[in-house]
RNA sequence: GCGGAUGUGGCGUAAUUGGUAGCCGCGCCAGACUUAGGAUCUGGUUCCGUAAGGAGUAUGGGUUCGAGUCCCUUCAUCCGCACCA
């Protein structure tokens, strides 16, 4: 019987689906394991061969959990709220509703053709009014609380009111906005307006005056990871700074847990990297510096406190408050200059010119504490407000850009630490500046002589000791902006009184998307909710009308698959006990500072209020590779250079009898060829190009009295066509003194593109590659009818080929690997592989194609070796007897046994696809049809290739499913051996094999290898010096 | 500039702890069968060399009886971050 993937995939799919295998519940007597994938965006152009790789790996993981006796959960859900949806929306008036129902509707096609194991009753969408109600909850939270960072977690507000109430800020230390200070009396002097406007300083979700990314072409707000060089990651519109009301999440509460919970997580250390990067934690130093004649001081935020006396200048960024208390009346005029100029510059300027120094001097002196020197205060772009304190002690000498500010303004330059065992040299000469981390301080009173690291320490405790500073954490980490000025999005449980925001009442919940008439900001550039018609509360209060950004459904996904039918809470206490966090979590890298920073930021926060039991989301992550594409190239002709390179092959080195020179030029004028000796000059161009020169040459050549031939393209074409050699003899005759008109009309020339094959001699001399569809391809030789069909400028195409090996006509494409895209035309589709060759060989292939991490460029050919083993793996079970394995069978199963389990659990799910080739080799060889072997072998082959699995495994007489199978005991007796077959080599050279029993003691082993026949020529004539024997590895021998 | 990753046949890759470099597959070569195919099967395939043999895991060096693997140097490619004080 032939392996017939069709009829075996749809069979499957629905005796799966009817009855319910992939649905899973709560069971006490399992141990549980979360497999979960990046949760897709259902965009409108489908799954191409890339996407589904990272599903194949989880579903393989979970399958082969679920035979290893786990209770596995395993679901699958869309993030449905998304731009594009909402762009098609504004551009055609479909709700994104139906744009996204539909585009799930394919996703879902094409998942199920590949045949996961998800358990859709557990499908999530965040556009769905029952899961969004949970997100809409979670934000009332966020709300209503405040964090502590004493107790080092998320509190209600209502404690922190208490508090105000009692004490005022006295002793306070909780995250906040700004730090305030007030008492118990004036809080309660606070009119409610004014004690709710108090509160947006602490609460976790908070409403504030910001800079944001603001997207005029979106329409909308962007967060930071959302845009990129100054432009918007999706789309690639300009972004610019702009002030707006926004909602935001503090985050940067967190910032210390974040950058800790990450000791405990199995990530890659890259991804890991990118988050501590992101949080940017700095170690340093507060610094209260005295502004010389006046009563005022500021704070500068530096992580190297040592370095003080080194201290040149200051520096603070454009926006900083004090500029107008620090200029004077001298400086007053430059210093508003510079400052509007700075503030109006976009960041993608500001960005692009990083190198070019500017600024401007205040007037103003700070003072050095501890020796009195007066700093001079100066103006820069090149310190940020957004980060410390917007001002900077700059210390020329040692960091890189006041280095470059210094000499650009001519301010003095102080060496305060010199290199270990170096003396310190005059700054004066430097051409950079001495960036550092390690040294011993110099020209620094009570620094001087200590390491970098000790004067670091001692600094701070002197700064202290004089209460002019401290030591102080800072992170580059930003609270994160949570409003979107879109539509298709979590509208905000919050409803204003007295311009003032509050949280509706959960009973509320959800608060559904209302439907408006279309989908821009209205005219007066509102969000487009301000369109929906009685937008407000029962007693009449406005509703927010921004909705929540994409990582807001996105944050906490995972915890609602565990009980996502809930209508009471957001997941059930019993659910997250058992279920817990994701055990294992596949996806792409992507989202390093996204969607998996706020996850584990909303994750945290619902563990602070005891919702969830674990503090961190996903435990352990593994991040696929790109699928690149394997584009195909066809070469085509560049006529002007081809018809020079052909003409010059003909006159080239004498060969019509005299020489001829490329490009002659004479003054403005240019020529392809010319001969000297005779006076020739022969121009190489199109038709309606030679007929415009024609006469202005022809007087030119005249007047020098040289002969002037000018070549159509067209004729040398049609040299190349038929061997006319009407060029040939052109020039022939020219040469021979005949005359020859200047140019004569050649044929009608048909208009068509010609391509030259690959391998042609010198074709890189006039040709450039253009893309061709992969499907046109195979094995690099282009189908040219199908090439012809393929476009309507390529109907009358004509090909240069190239002869085979065997002397047939060939066309060779070139290729490349690059991402894979519709405009390269190297997309595949699974739909059509599955078509072609099965979901179970897609499957395989995927997984055979490389390490899971790797981006590997997909060949479209390599898919047929899976194929092939698959149907020889399908050959093994044509006659399944019931004797008794031989051992040599039972070994090869065992091997296979224990290579599976191991390379699964280490991610490495290539070379189990090789190992499963490796093993159904060996059986064919043996002939081996024992069901003692092939009953064991289709269970183990299920997680990879679920549908021949089962398919064979129900011939085999079983009416059970092969997924509820046991992965089968690996028993090491089968494998173990009393031979081993030793590599003997000489000084570290391999020279010959020798089998030996593994029970030989090392002098018989080595007796042994010196009697050996084969060993003879390696000894002669050396003394064996060595003899080093590991068992079951290797014998070398060392000689001299 | 900083940080991370990667570099092995024509191609994708394998070699899990320092122990036979190139498993498995694609492609290619030869053969078998054939209704002469983009089917199937068998054998071969790192490079140089007829061979014996030699060379060989980006580069140069080191440690070791032994290095793709460990250490140092340089180069290339990819990714992330970037006036972050």
């Amino acid at each position: 019987m032939e392996y017939n993937f069709e009829e075996i995939e749809k069979k499957w799919q629905e005796y799966w689906r009817e009855n319910k295998t992939y649905h899973v519940d709560i069971d006490h007597d399992k141990p549980k394991f979360y497999v979960l994938d990046m949760f897709p965006y259902p965009s409108g152009a489908g799954l191409h061969v890339g996407h589904p790789l990272g599903y194949i790996a989880s579903d393989i993981y979970a399958r082969y959990k679920r035979l290893k006796g786990f209770n596995v959960l395993h679901p699958m859900g869309y993030d449905a709220y998304g731009l594009p949806a909402e762009q098609y929306a504004i551009q055609t008036g479909t709700h994104p509703a139906i744009t996204t129902e539909k585009n799930i509707n394919r996703y879902r096609e094409q998942m199920d053709k590949i045949g996961f194991c998800y358990d859709w009753d557990r499908e999530v969408r965040t556009s769905d009014p029952h899961y969004y109600k949970w997100t809409q909850w979670t934000f009332i939270q966020l709300f209503n609380s405040y964090y502590c960072n004493k107790c080092k977690k998320a509190q209600p507000i209502s404690q922190l009111v208490d508090y105000l109430s009692k004490q005022g800020t006295e002793g306070l230390d909780v995250a906040c906005t700004k730090p305030l200070s007030f008492t118990a009396k004036e809080w309660n002097a606070m009119s409610e307006k004014e004690q709710q406007e108090t509160l947006m300083n602490y609460r976790l979700a908070y409403l504030a005056d910001t800079m944001v990314n603001w997207c005029p072409e979106l329409g909308t707000v962007l967060a930071n990871d959302e845009v990129q060089d100054g432009l918007s990651v999706r789309g690639g519109y300009p972004v610019i700074r702009k002030s707006m009301k926004q909602w935001l999440l503090r985050i940067t509460a967190y910032a210390e847990r974040l950058l800790q919970g990450l000791e405990t997580l199995d990530w890659t250390e890259s991804i890991k990297d990118v988050q501590r990067n992101w949080i940017g934690k700095s170690m340093g130093a507060s610094v209260f510096f005295k502004v010389a004649d006046k009563d005022i001081d500021f704070e500068v935020f530096t992580t190297r406190a040592d370095t003080l006396f080194g201290v040149t200048f200051m520096v603070l960024a454009p926006e900083h408050e004090m500029i107008d208390q620090l200029t004077t009346d001298e400086q007053r005029e430059e210093v508003v200059k510079y400052v509007t100029w700075a503030k109006n510059r976009s960041e993608r300027e500001r960005m692009s010119e990083v190198k070019k120094v500017s600024g401007v001097f205040t007037g103003s002196y700070a003072v050095n504490p501890f020796n009195g020197t007066r700093i001079p205060i100066w103006i820069s772009d090149y310190v940020l407000m957004g980060y410390g304190t917007g001002a900077i002690m700059a210390v020329p000498a040692h960091d890189s850009r006041d280095f470059a500010f210094a000499r650009h303004f001519n301010l003095p330059i102080i060496q305060v630490v010199a290199k270990p065992g170096e003396e310190p040299s005059d700054p004066a000469t430097w051409t950079e500046s001495f960036d550092a981390k390690e040294g011993v301080l110099v020209n620094s009173e009570f620094l001087n002589g200590l390491t970098v690291k000790k004067a670091i320490l001692r600094m701070i405790e002197e700064l202290e000791k004089l209460g002019i500073g401290k030591g102080k954490t800072n992170y580059r980490l930003r609270d994160a902006i949570f409003s979107r000025q879109r539509y298709w999005g979590e509208p905000f449980p919050i409803y204003y009184k007295d311009g003032m925001p509050y949280a509706m009442d959960e009973s509320k919940l959800p608060l559904e998307l209302p439907s408006i008439d279309a989908y821009k900001p209205t005219e007066t550039g509102e969000p487009p909710l301000a369109r929906a018609k009685n937008w407000v509360t029962e007693e009449g209060y406005p509703i927010e009308t921004n909705t929540m950004p994409g990582f807001a459904g996105s944050s906490g996904y995972y915890l609602r698959y565990e009980d996502p039918h809930n209508d009471k809470e957001y997941f059930s206490r019993e659910a997250n006990d058992y279920w817990q966090n994701v055990d294992l979590y596949i996806g792409g890298a992507e989202h390093a500072t996204g969607h998996l920073i706020y996850s584990r930021f909303w994750c945290k926060f619902l563990y602070d209020i005891g919702l969830s039991c674990k503090d961190e989301p996903f435990q352990k992550m593994v991040n696929q590779g790109m699928i690149q594409g394997r584009s195909s190239f066809a070469y085509r002709v560049n006529l002007e250079k081809m018809c020079e390179y052909d003409v010059w092959n003909i006159i080239k080195d004498k060969r019509l009898g005299v020489e001829f020179v490329r490009g002659f030029k004479d003054g403005r004028r240019q020529f392809d060829f010319f001969c000297p000796e005779k006076g020739i000059l022969i121009e190489i161009n199109r038709m309606g190009n030679l007929e415009k020169v024609a006469g202005a040459w022809q007087e030119y050549a005249t007047s020098k009295g040289y002969k002037l031939l000018l070549v159509p393209n067209i004729d040398v074409l049609n040299d190349y066509r038929d061997g006319t050699n009407i060029v040939e003899q052109k020039i022939k005759d020219l040469i021979a003194g005949k005359e020859v008109p200047t140019f004569v009309d050649g044929m009608e020339y048909q208009r068509g593109i010609i391509f030259v094959s690959k391998n042609v001699k010198d074709r890189e001399l006039f040709s450039d590659p253009i893309h061709v569809d992969i499907n046109l391809v195979r094995n690099d030789i282009l189908d040219i009818d199908a090439c012809r069909k393929w476009r309507d400028d390529l109907h009358n195409a004509h090909f240069i080929k190239e002869k085979d090996k065997d002397g047939n006509d060939i066309f060779v494409c070139d290729w490349m690997v690059e991402k894979m895209s519709k405009s390269k035309f190297n997309v595949q589709n699974p739909d059509d592989l599955v078509l072609k060759y099965g979901a179970d060989t897609l499957r395989l292939y995927e997984m055979f194609l490389g390490p899971l991490e790797q981006s590997k460029p997909w060949d479209t050919q390599g898919i047929e070796g899976t194929f092939r083993f698959l149907k020889k793996f399908w050959k093994l079970y044509t006659e399944v007897s019931d004797e008794p394995a031989t051992k040599e069978e039972l070994k090869v199963l065992h091997k296979l046994i224990k290579k599976e389990e191991e390379d699964i659990e280490r991610i490495s799910f290539n070379t189990v696809v090789s190992a499963f080739m490796i093993c159904v080799n060996e059986l064919t060889d043996m002939k081996c049809n024992k069901r003692e072997i092939l009953e064991p072998l289709a269970i183990m082959i299920s997680p990879y290739a679920p549908h021949i699995a089962e398919e064979l495994w129900h011939q085999m007489g079983h009416n059970d499913s092969v997924v509820n199978q046991k992965f089968p005991e690996f028993d090491a007796s089968h494998v173990v051996e009393n031979t081993f077959t030793y590599p003997v080599s000489f000084n570290g050279k391999k020279r010959f094999d020798i089998e030996l029993p593994l029970d030989m003691k090392q002098d018989e082993v080595q007796n042994a290898v010196v009697n050996a026949p084969e060993a003879q020529k390696w000894l002669e004539g050396v003394t064996i010096r060595k003899v080093i024997f590991i068992p079951k590895k290797i014998i070398n021998i060392v000689v001299g």
